[in-house]
DNA sequence: GCACGCAAAATTGTTAACAATATTATTGTC
DNA sequence: GACAATAATATTGTTAACAATTTTGCGTGC
């Protein structure tokens, strides 16, 4: 399906190291499920069809793992990592504890272009509802909050922020309700207003509540879904066919 | 100096797998100082040092890369990180940032066993310092915030920081005064108290001081320290000798 | 004496082969 | 026909050798 191909045209220049984008292209399969929770990933499979060694895929995985998108065994390979709803709540809780700060942060260093810049973004947010272009919307949506990270001009928290924000990725891919009601942009528009209040407490207050939201559209009731788990699809156990 | 000897006896049942071993080992000669930031790492010679292969330490220096305690340089290797003095300050303002939420979030979820936890800890944090313990008590220093990671119950948030905590050790290994007036515990003491009241505010509030103060403490007007930078050790610029 | 360039050494990056482990298929037994 | 033991296969873990790159040392010319 998603071989490398010749490749070399949409990377720009094509000065960019093949390693990251490896690793680039595992991302975006596991966010477009085009790999779905749960499965194998095998070494020298990957390596011939990225046309790499194994030891690429390797170092490769590490960093996927770090970033716990995927889950490393020893001597078992690597899994698409399957978020449960525990780990799910702790991420946006942890997202809460920490966006809380940006905002209270971003609302207290607002200028002009800044303002700009946000209203900028969700520009484009809107844009992509409005064509309804599902993927970029959630992509969009989660730069936004990548945008106010950048704003607090705390890079230490701008790369924790990305990696936690590209996990919650994966958990909404896993977790999202079948009618996606995507209302976040609104809630983006609400999140600029009380930025430029100015008051602290305000913005944070209207970041935690955000947050909350996403994780309450979530359906984080169902035991574990993902995988090829026929029993809970077919509601029934397993049993064996005849031959 | 650092050699692996044979080991084995302090690590308990021998269950941990070699490659723990290694990552912990580094990251306490970095830690120690006994590896000085700047210092170029060179595969094979650690490879024989552990009795390991290659990979085993490129692994390795992956982790070490993520957690930033070493700089990871394309064709040119590993050297250990030399966080700049806007690293530093941006390390302690994430910090604040991320550990206010934790302090407002163990204030308001105190029990008498958690209290009894903290000053459990805080008992064998003044007695490294009675006993002139400095490295015990620096290590101690740390745990103590990662205790409080801990009990906000976040898993996510526990991890960051415990990263977090290891870039300011070595932050604070390149930083600290000469005379280390690390008057910390008392301030943990206060901390402690300011989580018992029970308003989060006024813990968040202390959190930042005392996060303020470590910060203050340090060392953070030289240009940059560290490595074999002659010239700033004997107050000259460099001129070839003699031969 | 100093700068430049070239060659040698050291070091990292990569590949391929081998060993250890886990998974799957097969066979035999009840 | 179901279950257990065993062999065959597939996959991961590890090692060693080779290629590419950088660093170092040396010599030459100015």
């Amino acid at each position: 399906m998603a071989k490398a191909e010749d490749s070399g045209a949409y990377k720009g220049s094509g000065k960019l190291r093949p390693e990251e984008m490896i690793y680039q292209e595992m991302l975006d399969a596991i966010l477009d499920r085009r790999l779905e929770p749960g499965m194998k990933l095998v070494e020298e499979d990957l390596a011939k069809t990225f046309g790499v060694s194994r030891a690429r895929i390797r170092a490769t995985f590490l960093q996927l793992a770090h970033d716990k998108l995927i889950n490393l065994v020893p001597n078992r390979g690597a899994f698409i990592a399957e978020p449960t709803i525990n780990e799910a709540i702790e991420v946006f809780s942890a997202r809460r504890m920490i966006e809380d700060g940006v905002a209270r942060k971003v609302a207290t260093s607002m200028t002009p272009e800044r303002a700009d810049q946000i209203r900028n973004h969700l520009a484009r947010e809107h844009a992509a509802h409005h064509d309804g272009d599902h993927r970029a919307a959630i992509i969009l949506s989660g730069e936004f909050h990548l945008l106010l990270a950048r704003l607090t001009g705390n890079l230490v928290i701008e790369e924790f922020l990305e990696r936690l924000i590209l996990r919650s990725s994966l958990i909404i891919a896993m977790y999202e309700s079948p009618q996606p009601v995507d209302c976040s942009h609104s809630e983006h528009d609400r999140l600029l207003d009380a930025l430029l209040g100015g008051d602290p407490d305000v913005a944070a207050a209207e970041m935690s509540r955000h947050l909350d939201a996403i994780r309450d559209r979530l359906q984080l009731q169902r035991p574990k879904p993902g995988k090829t788990d026929f029993a809970s699809i077919f509601g029934r156990t397993p049993r064996s066919e005849a031959s």
